[in-house]
DNA sequence: GCCGATTTGTCCGTATGTATC
DNA sequence: CGATACATACGGACAAATCGG
């Protein structure tokens, strides 16, 4: 249970909207109303609310009110906003996942290595090549690299296990933000000898570089999935000066 | 140029970290110097750069400060939180775009159409399938569907332009939100038969259901992009209560 | 078309809590 | 311990959009 209030308020009013408490395509109560029920101040209100916008569970409009747009067969399943990771699918379907860890390595990073991920050249780095399963069937694998002068002490016994329950509860480095990306790469050889393709000659790729409490990129993993196990959800929300031509952009047409 | 004033040092504050003012890495000045210095209050100030965590340009720490983690090489070509689309990979690479309608027809939703979709089965709809090309190439195919009753008198020729601003300024629709998600999938006869993908079997697809300003869900779009011109970007930040077990399960590992 | 009631959007000032150094 | 910095919460004021009479 979140301490915030504004957290709080967030998963009362989203347990509403989920539990059908209020009417699909209907405008929620208004906010001194709701302000009232909730026993809290308007900023307070706004911030959840403003975060369920994000989520895609309702629109507001100005001088109307918040309509409720939660659809649940599309957004019930599976959590909103962020890539549907390997532990997510596992969960949801009720599947068993492992990991096994192919390589640990050190290494400094060469020009072209730093020029893919980040790192400065000549930067002292651990490597770690982990093969994911699910049911048995190999569907991702990462590649990570690490900074030694960062996740030091890192061995392939902890690879074998949690690696970031070493860096935050034994080294407590603090984990702050991730940039990625995702895109779509033909396979290579490496991926057609480990992971299951079946007849696909691409996958999904998600390039993630992790940053600590100090602002330094210590981590930089490129995590390759099966197209089948790969799903990311977003939502969209109109800036109020838009016009049509930047949503037509915005839309790809 | 936005009137919102938070939206205005938003962009004050994210021109001087592109433009280097700030020193990569380092701590921005404290919040009462930026008050002081862009005579704003707290509240605006930080609404400010919140957005700019949102998009990874900064991170902030409780009892340290505000840290500069723009990097240019990696930030500046492309828009931040999006799917780079069509229009702005053209833009991007000074490349020229075209599109073509390859067919226009009206029709109901069957139940396969409803279940993917997400329109009750039945409803009337013009569907419009288009064809991007980038410098000649045809790399983007667009399945389209629109509610007849809300995008009344959708033509072939309508489309061969903008389709959003027939909506907007025609028939002043307000296009409030869009849901989407990112999956690869395996190429059609149909993709084969028009796209340029060269020995890819598969392809990012982009499936998006956009709202109006009355909770109805007007449009369907699924949206098939050759792998090479397809790129998305994506910010996580932590939670405040989060353990190494959820980074864990965020990052897939 | 105007006006007033309602509703969300923006902005401000202040007080208090909590993490860091 | 105190000083500093960000995080949360509150209440008040006005602006802007919508809708009905």
């Amino acid at each position: 249970m979140p301490k915030a209030k504004y957290e709080q308020i967030y998963h009362i009013l989203k347990d509403k909207i989920e539990s059908g408490e209020y009417p699909a395509q209907a405008l929620l109560p208004g906010e001194h109303t709701l302000i009232a029920e909730l026993d809290c101040s308007r900023g307070t209100l706004r911030r959840a609310v403003s975060e369920l916008v994000r989520e895609g569970y309702v629109q507001t409009m100005q001088g109307k009110g918040v309509r409720n747009i939660f659809e649940p067969a599309r957004q019930a399943t599976f959590t909103l906003g962020t890539i549907e990771t390997f532990a997510e699918s596992a969960a949801r379907n009720h599947w068993t996942g492992r990991s096994e860890v192919l390589l640990f390595d050190e290494l400094e990073a060469d020009e072209a290595l730093a020029a893919r991920t980040g790192f400065a050249p000549g930067t002292p780095l651990y490597y770690v090549r982990r093969l994911h399963y699910l049911n048995d069937r190999p569907l991702i694998m990462n590649h990570s690299y690490f900074r030694q002068d960062v996740a030091c002490g890192l061995t392939r016994a902890i690879a074998e296990g949690s690696i970031y329950r070493y860096l935050e509860n034994e080294l407590h480095i603090a984990i702050i933000n991730s940039k990625r990306v995702v895109t779509v790469e033909k396979i290579t050889p490496l991926d057609q000898q480990y992971l299951d393709m079946g007849d696909c000659n691409c996958l999904a790729v998600v390039s993630s570089q992790t940053y600590n409490g100090d602002g330094v990129m210590f981590e930089y993993t490129q995590s390759r999935h099966h197209p089948n196990f790969f799903r990311f959800q977003d939502n969209a929300v109109r800036r109020q000066g838009s016009r049509a031509e930047a949503d037509d952009a915005a839309r790809g047409a």
